[in-house]
DNA sequence: ATCCATTTTTAGAATTATTCCATTTTTGTT
DNA sequence: AACAAAAATGGAATAATTCTAAAAATGGAT
């Protein structure tokens, strides 16, 4: 029935999590969501609709989306972790001034060369400025 | 006479930051240990020789650092800011095992075409996956 | 259906990195 | 020496995240 119910439910089980309620709400919200949202907004936004819903289940469903490659997490911020379900190849963009997270769509992710020996999983790139509205309103 | 000082104390006044005591001490172990510490292992490190060092100065002064663009700040852990004061174009990598981080040089940091009017003061890239020491006793 | 083992969720306490605040110390200038 | 401004200090406060121990849900096997 729900088409997004569905998408969720099979790409928590592709990466072998089993779908539980609390799961599927965490996840949904994040590939409806492109807000890079922090733990404690995903809380706040599900709680109303789920009354016992616990901050610590959040944290703990977070933390297995990223071990298992699902979401990912962005450090862009130094306070909160920030979340992301889309995994297309993008880099952020953060505004120094009116703090948004903005993704700025690439065609495929920059890996410098490593050093013999070293894999790489995965690698992130950020940029920090200001966006173009802030910048708009910037004196000279 | 002592050279590294004389480096420290003209980088800092390049920048426009008076040089005293305290922050003329965490910029030399900055530059001195190629370690990216944290905030706690500056602290932990200078305390014993300056045993009325306060923990907020160590951060007053890197925040200071960072906001005038000599040290750069490093969110590759979730835990801890971590700081760096090379500023030759690099990227780091973190290996998920034994957690050290490396310095991976680059020609000249990739920064991919951002949407009008939106202007980039800096750019960070990191990458996570095995060190080489770690990947060669890793079992498969 | 019922029992049992396993997994998941929960609430609140604990931890910890960082910031804040009010005071003291240092610095530089008249 | 006197004074104003800047910097440093210690400890309290904040807040994001993790930990813990108990409760609830799940999924077989009987």
């Amino acid at each position: 029935m729900d088409a997004i119910k569905n998408m969720v439910k099979e790409r928590l089980e592709l990466h072998g999590i089993k779908p539980s309620m609390q799961r599927m709400a965490v996840m949904e919200y994040l590939m409806t969501h492109r807000t890079h949202p922090t733990a404690e907004m995903i809380f706040a936004d599900l709680y109303p609709e789920m009354p016992t819903l616990s901050k610590a289940t959040v944290y703990n469903t977070l933390n297995l989306l990223v071990e298992r490659g699902v979401v990912r997490l962005i450090t862009i911020e130094e306070k909160n972790a920030r979340f992301d379900a889309c995994m297309d190849p993008h880099i952020h963009f953060r505004c120094r001034q009116c703090g948004a997270i903005l993704d700025v769509n690439v065609e495929a992710h920059w890996i410098p060369a490593m050093p013999s020996g070293v894999s790489v999983e995965m690698s992130e790139t950020y940029c920090i400025g200001y966006c173009a509205e802030c910048n708009s309103k910037r004196v000279n």
